[in-house]
RNA sequence: GGCGAGUUAGCUCAGCGGUUAGAGCAGCGGAAUCAUAAUCCGUUGGUCCGGGGUUCAAAUCCCUGACUCGCCA
């Protein structure tokens, strides 16, 4: 068989946070990939790099102190750091502030240029007058025009949910100074997607299997919508390179990010003497068996499935043969949360000791090919890990390896059993399922295997037959099956295991296994070592210690926008649904509202009411409607306790309201105050607020 | 609001037109004591989200509703 010639990548992380759990779902999903393809003797290159350009990372390093490229050099030693604790093993991991990235980017855009496909244009957008700089979205803050709600982003509401651009804000103001921004024009350079090339090259390109197929459905989506061409550019001051032939203009952050994949590659070809134009130019006549895999988030597919493989198309290089989107990463099913500890850093997870394989292997055991989402849950995680990898697999080695080494010196005796050729005829239908990234299923079916050797060990029960005379010889083949069984599921655990596996590999004393060894079993006469426990068990306690150092009890409201801490990368144009749709409020212990003076307090007046009447609300989720006695005046208040209340019980129960609440225009009809009741974050429930008996309906309460 | 994905045993998930719906974990009962209290055997547990429909046959296909999660406006 021919070897098969792959350039990998993962998305590249921005440097401007840490690596976290969620991120590195992809990390060890390509992981796993390529592993798997070097053991089966490929020629594969992993090459991934720290995206650096941008806003965001300009502003930071300014806060800080620094300049930018001593931010990124921080960062990058802290991101290779993480992915080495994680045994990811990139075959060049770079920057996207390369030389390489550069003259690359450059010659996609002037070739882009020379085609026609560049235009410049005339955009108006908010300046910042203080900080003399143009404004993302994400760096002004105003009022909502739909609602009015103040403090709101310049893409999109948190409070009615409505998005517009950030010129519709009322009253604005920049984040970075506080400063009234003013609209100023300015050219922009756009790479003009709409042009009829780009796309019927995109078509024809979606079309040809490169997609899965609910990606494919998510373009024909934007297909349907139209391509609108793509800003490049960005104006000084601006972190990033400056556009041949345009002063003061710099190539947008995304723009240059993809290229860094290449930029990356060319750097590692430039050490290993490939040829780079071979693997990442267009090739001349048809396929020459290279091939270009990416590995992304599904909320990045628009710049991986549109953008970038139309820049190389227009621009001669070799477009994508694959991009594989993976869906997004949630713990004990919710968002990734810092209040609950759920936000884990790489870091804080190597830290505290926990082994990286265990994380690798959960996820392995959750991932298929599709953009669905994967859900790390915590107690899952300890049960799974502990069962599969200690419990059932680690155990075979651990309760048969004495014998070998106690009875026969460590030698095996030459064997051959049907059940090793079950597990050695398992080999192929288990490198498909590597292959096509249904990791799930190949640990399903390893985790097979694995019990059948260990029924194997009970069936044999080599303890009677040590302790019979005369079984030696019985007792050695057992041992010896039952030590090639373990050899085998290890290889087969190999890409998910790289560390487990090489310790294996150390125990049997043979060299590193390469998938065809599942072909040959140990020989005759074979020596192994004695046995060293292999993987320690997830504690419960660890992971109470995992999450409570991730937790945030504080909730400093950041002046400039949060660090990208997310799945996607660049906080530049796009909020990330964690920072989007966190309530602070919601976020917050009880305990952490302002102190108030008496005279503040006395503003709110609290009276005691009866509620009249209480009544279901059509086509409202969470709103009942109860019309209250104030002793003579009556108010109609809609309260959101549905869920806890049933009408029919609350009428006639006096209860608390405020009274000189502004009256609030709901979609139901007018709400004239509010009722008190408890909450928690998340439960159990709500709880109204009750006077003690002999109260009347009017009574001020102080 | 539009589009998409999802909802299957206590938990995590398979199954995606065809025998009595499966696995692992958890639970329960037993065995075993080689092994990191690991392992093995047996077993309990499911209106396959609700409601309609198509079909000889539906968890699986269609329609509809609820809820969850995305993407877009």
């Amino acid at each position: 068989m021919p070897q098969k010639k792959i350039l990998v990548t993962s998305a590249l992380p921005y440097a401007n946070g840490a690596i976290h759990l969620g991120h590195l779902v992809e990390y060890i999903q390509t992981d796993i990939w390529v592993r798997f393809q070097k053991m089966r003797g490929e020629e594969v290159h992993y090459v991934c790099a720290d995206d650096t350009h941008g806003t965001p990372i300009m502003l930071r390093a300014e806060k800080e102190g620094l300049t930018p490229e001593q931010l990124i050099a921080r960062v990058y030693e802290e991101h290779t750091r993480d992915f080495a604790g994680f045994h990811v093993a990139f075959d060049n991991y770079y920057t996207t502030n390369s030389p390489e990235t550069q003259a690359l980017a450059n010659d996609i855009y002037l070739k882009l240029a020379a085609a026609g496909l560049v235009e410049v244009r005339s955009v108006e957008q908010f300046y910042d007058p203080v900080k003399e700089m143009f404004l993302p979205d994400r760096f002004i803050k105003g009022e909502c025009p739909k609602c009015g709600a103040k403090d709101q982003y310049g893409d999109s509401c948190e409070v009615c949910g409505s998005a517009y651009t950030p010129t519709d804000l009322i009253n604005p103001y920049s984040v970075v100074s506080g400063a009234k921004p003013v609209r100023r024009s300015s050219d922009h350079y756009f790479f003009r997607l709409s042009d009829t090339r780009c796309q019927e090259f995109l078509k024809r390109w979606t079309r040809s299997g490169t997609l899965q197929p609910e990606a494919a459905n998510k373009l024909d989506e934007w297909f349907h919508q139209g391509l609108a061409d793509w800003d490049i550019s960005r104006d000084a001051p601006y972190f990033g390179f400056e556009i041949p032939n345009a002063p003061g203009k710099y190539f947008y952050v995304w723009l240059d990010a993809p290229i860094g994949y290449l930029g990356s590659f060319k750097n590692l070809a430039a050490r290993k003497g490939l040829d780079f134009d071979a693997w990442t130019k267009a090739p001349v006549d048809g396929d020459d068996g290279i091939e270009m895999v990416h590995f992304i988030g599904k909320d990045i597919l628009y710049f991986h499935a549109l953008f970038w493989p139309a820049e190389l198309e227009m621009a001669g290089y070799r477009t994508p043969s694959k991009v594989f989107a993976h869906g997004f990463l949630t713990v004990n099913g919710e968002k990734m949360s810092k209040s609950r500890g759920t936000f884990i850093t790489a870091e804080s997870y190597l830290k505290l000791g926990l082994n990286p394989e265990w994380l690798r292997y959960y996820y392995a055991a959750k991932l298929g090919p599709t953009m669905e989402d994967i859900d790390l849950n915590l107690d899952d995680f300890v049960a799974r890990v502990n069962a599969d990898l200690v419990g059932k697999f680690v155990n075979i080695a651990s309760r048969t390896a004495g014998f070998v080494v106690k009875r026969f010196g460590g030698r095996l005796v030459g064997v051959d059993h049907p059940m090793l050729a079950e597990v050695r005829g398992a080999a192929t239908g288990i490198a498909a399922l590597y292959e096509e990234r249904e990791y799930g299923k190949a640990i399903r079916e390893i985790m097979r295997l694995t019990d059948l050797a260990n029924q194997y060990v009970d069936q044999q029960k080599p303890w009677d037959l040590a302790r019979q005379g005369g079984a030696e010889a019985r007792l050695h083949e057992v041992a010896s099956i039952a030590v090639n069984l373990f050899r085998l599921l290890a290889l087969y655990l190999k890409p998910v295991l790289p560390q487990l596996a090489a310790d294996v590999e150390g125990f049997l004393g043979v060299a590193p296994l390469a998938w065809s060894d599942a072909a040959r079993l140990l020989p005759e006469g074979h020596a192994i070592n004695t046995y060293r426990h292999l993987m320690t068990r997830v504690e419960p306690k660890q992971i109470e210690a995992l999450v409570a150092a991730n937790r945030e009890s504080l909730h400093p409201a950041p002046a400039a926008p949060a660090p990208a801490h997310s799945q996607q990368r660049h906080a530049e144009a796009k909020v990330h649904a964690e920072e989007k749709h966190a309530k602070p409020a919601a976020e917050a212990p009880a305990t952490q509202a302002p102190t108030i003076s008496i005279d503040e307090f006395g503003k709110i007046e609290l009276r005691v009411a009866r509620i009249a009447k209480a009544e279901h609300v059509e086509g409202a989720e969470k709103l009942l409607k109860l019309t209250l006695d104030l002793g003579g005046e009556t108010r109609t208040v809609f309260a959101g306790i549905k869920s806890a209340y049933d009408p029919a019980a609350l009428e006639g129960r006096l209860t608390v309201m405020v009274a000189n609440l502004a009256p609030r225009k709901m979609k139901f009809g007018l709400s004239e105050g509010m009722v008190l009741a408890a909450s928690g974050d998340q439960g159990p429930g709500i709880f109204l607020v009750a006077p003690d008996s002999g109260a009347q309906p009017g009574m001020r309460v102080k």
